[in-house]
DNA sequence: ACCTGAACACCGTTCAAGT
DNA sequence: ACCTGAACACCGTTCAAGT
């Protein structure tokens, strides 16, 4: 089996995906590995350890998935399709926010070591969409409206509201059709 | 001076507008307006009740202050610069963020009365934009936009990314210019 | 090297008790 | 009618102690 820090990694993931960064608790988590929380401690010595290991490796993968796609794939319409359906995912798993969307809001009560890697994130996402999009501050624009669309899903329950809203995005005319 | 659950009330919204509403802490609310902890559940029996007043008082006030304005003012560029200029507002006072976009974030471990109001300040806010936009569902995408365009300056701690990005929504045409 | 029990100061909540 | 102190089970964190 894995090593004892990607098993804690791997469940705080989706509980912070769901509760956010003040919703994950050491105790629950222990619980779920079957470990006490104090153990926990000897991996992450602090939350703020382990929420900043979580947000950089969300990152890492977010630019891999989508680097791995426009390498082959250059179609703009085809890659906007693949970044919505990424932000998609989490939704369809359990109506979950992306973890940096989540951390977004939570900016404010963040250890620096979170709020950097979070802010990484927001970098890794508007550059790809900047290769992709025209100039300017068109993939700020997007990452922003993808998220909000991300979060009015959520709150309403209903992942066909994020489909709706990108839908409504495409025929306006923000995002490429 | 005012009643006691309206001081309260003043003091606990902007702390969940800046920390969220699990970040809210009964203790310190209690040590910045002068009473015990145990006195504010005389006022509000649970967290939850708190939560549901705050938001309900929320969306009363966003529905009068919109209402007020597209009444004077039937121009949809007009109603559409109130419209970002109320969510601006929040970043402007202290980076914070609209009262029911953080909660929205939140809604999985909101009781069912807190729930219940925010998704009426969303239903407040699409209803308000579908009087002014074109049918469809381009009401609740400009609302997912502005709330979207809100997180990220947000995280970014900059007020002039909330208008970069409202700009560049309106460039694309997804906001009457 | 890795884990634990016990303690610390926090949290929301309850309730008997005060005025 | 309104407020409080004390208790409850929670929380992250620390640390001496175990293996």
């Amino acid at each position: 089996m894995a090593d004892m820090r990607e098993t804690i990694l791997n469940a705080a993931q989706p509980a912070v995906q769901a509760h956010g960064y003040g919703g994950l608790s050491f105790r629950e988590l222990g619980k779920e590995i079957g470990i006490k929380s104090a153990s926990i401690h000897y991996h992450f010595p602090t939350k703020g350890d382990l929420g900043a290991a979580l947000a950089r490796r969300y990152w890492e993968e977010a630019q891999a998935a989508l680097n791995a796609f426009s390498d082959t794939n250059a179609d703009p319409a085809a890659c906007l399709r693949f970044y919505t359906a990424v932000f998609r995912v989490a939704l369809e798993n359990g109506n979950r926010m992306c973890l940096c969307g989540f951390l977004a809001a939570e900016i404010d009560g963040l250890p620096e070591v979170v709020r950097a890697e979070v802010k990484t994130f927001v970098d890794v996402c508007v550059r790809w969409l900047a290769t992709i999009l025209p100039g300017g501050d068109r993939a700020l624009a997007v990452y922003a409206a993808i998220s909000g669309a991300q979060l009015a899903a959520r709150s309403r329950g209903d992942v066909t509201v994020f489909d709706r809203i990108v839908e409504s995005y495409r025929a306006a005319g923000l995002i490429p059709a």
